[in-house]
DNA sequence: ACAGCCTATTTGTCTATACATAACCTCGTT
DNA sequence: AACGAGGTTATGTATAGACAAATAGGCTGT
């Protein structure tokens, strides 16, 4: 842990949340200021400042200049979530990380496409789909569609050995984003390269992005039911 | 804007990261040291230091000592997912909201919480389980453990009426938390609660937090398929 | 009563310096 | 070649002192 026990910022900050969390200082009170604080930790300013500033960008406290610190009402009440690439990810849980191409197809966007996407029918649009394995066991399907019009030259691509979103990365830059996920039922193509059961719970993100106004790509991943996705508030 | 223009630390914060993402230091490749910066930007070595720590502390490069402070290889792009309250979630929506407890218990820990939670195996928790309606259909099933060592006085509250995240927000401040998702099969009570099949799959969301040390509270919220949770890259 | 300036207080940030800590590297020993 | 001790180096953290910025609250003049 941390063993030595002096006078920290980070001693200070425990001490801090234990008082709040303790109600000897409660919510929308107002706590000693910097000054005070250094002089019965025996800390420079300098240090309390910076337990202190780390507590209110964790939403425990409110600072306010010349008014002072209080404890917050509320709570921080947001996750964030790293998307990180799939490989990275299967990498840095120290497993084996396979890919497999599955399909690569260009052809003009369906309206089922233009539904799914942004992209006008008619256009020539990329689709992939392939498959992330962990040690040698699926971990996820990707069903994707490229914009070939917002990522210059990504119809040179062959994704035979590596898998779409690393290239998208360094290559296809975007402003805008949304991301969704939720439980449902695996497809059938999804139950068999995934080798779930039919009627087994998947996990399924599903993101979109544009560059300014034009789509770039939207991806549905299918994780099995074991995946989690996990954030630190 | 408010820039002073001055070399502030978070003058040198924004130019690091503009040159990261026009590809001036590739990802992967190393960043010169601080002290080096400090002369370029004009600055004390403290000064760089603040601005790289948060850019660290952003996922934008990781840094080693001895190694240096190397540009990360993964995008840092994070997705940032509100939490709000239930009851708040669902009127915004426009639904009514609903709220039934379907049960609460005082009782030792035993050690199944024990390993769900931290709380130490024979001390006293709260449990509580209850359901949340939109427009009269059951929206998420909850099923809750509370530490009383960590929220003074939850005990003298019955929760009949209100949900315990609502008396939470307000009495038990947390400073670290973890929250997981994942698709799973709802168990038969979570099925027949939320009146769906029990081979349906399901949307479950885990949420701990605590105050420094000391687990808070863990709370397992179940959500029929349709749900689905959506951000904004 | 009121508007506006003035000032004291509190947090925000920067500097310069020092020492602590982690980890890579080299060199000597086995 | 393998291993370990120690040196080297970059980051991590603490300190004292100074000034900047924000702002609540008082003071002043009309």
């Amino acid at each position: 842990m941390k063993p030595p026990a002096r006078s920290s910022f980070r001693a200070i900050k425990d001490e801090i949340a234990r008082r709040i969390g303790e109600r000897a200082w409660k919510p929308g009170s107002l706590i000693p200021g910097e000054e005070a604080l250094a002089a019965e930790f025996g800390a420079a300013r300098a240090t309390v400042n910076r337990a202190l500033q780390e507590l209110a960008r964790a939403g425990l406290i409110e600072r306010k200049r010349k008014v002072g610190t209080r404890v917050s009402m509320h709570p921080p009440r947001e996750a964030r979530f790293a998307i990180p690439l799939v490989a990275e990810e299967i990498r840095a849980s120290g497993a084996a990380y396979g890919y497999r191409l599955i399909s690569r197809t260009e052809r003009p966007a369906t309206a089922e496409d233009a539904a799914r996407f942004d992209v006008p029918a008619g256009e020539t649009v990329l689709h992939l789909a392939c498959l992330h394995l962990a040690g040698g066991r699926p971990y996820q399907f990707e069903d994707r569609l490229i914009n070939p019009a917002a990522a210059p030259r990504v119809l040179e691509q062959d994704f035979e050995t590596h898998g779409p979103n690393e290239w998208l990365v360094g290559s296809a830059p975007f402003s805008r984003g949304e991301f969704t996920f939720f439980a449902d039922l695996p497809s059938a193509e999804e139950a068999r390269h995934l080798a779930v059961e039919p009627n087994a719970p998947v996990l399924v993100g599903e993101r979109r992005t544009w560059l300014v106004a034009r789509p770039v790509t939207a991806v549905r991943m299918v994780h099995p039911r074991t995946h989690r996705l996990t954030s630190l508030l």
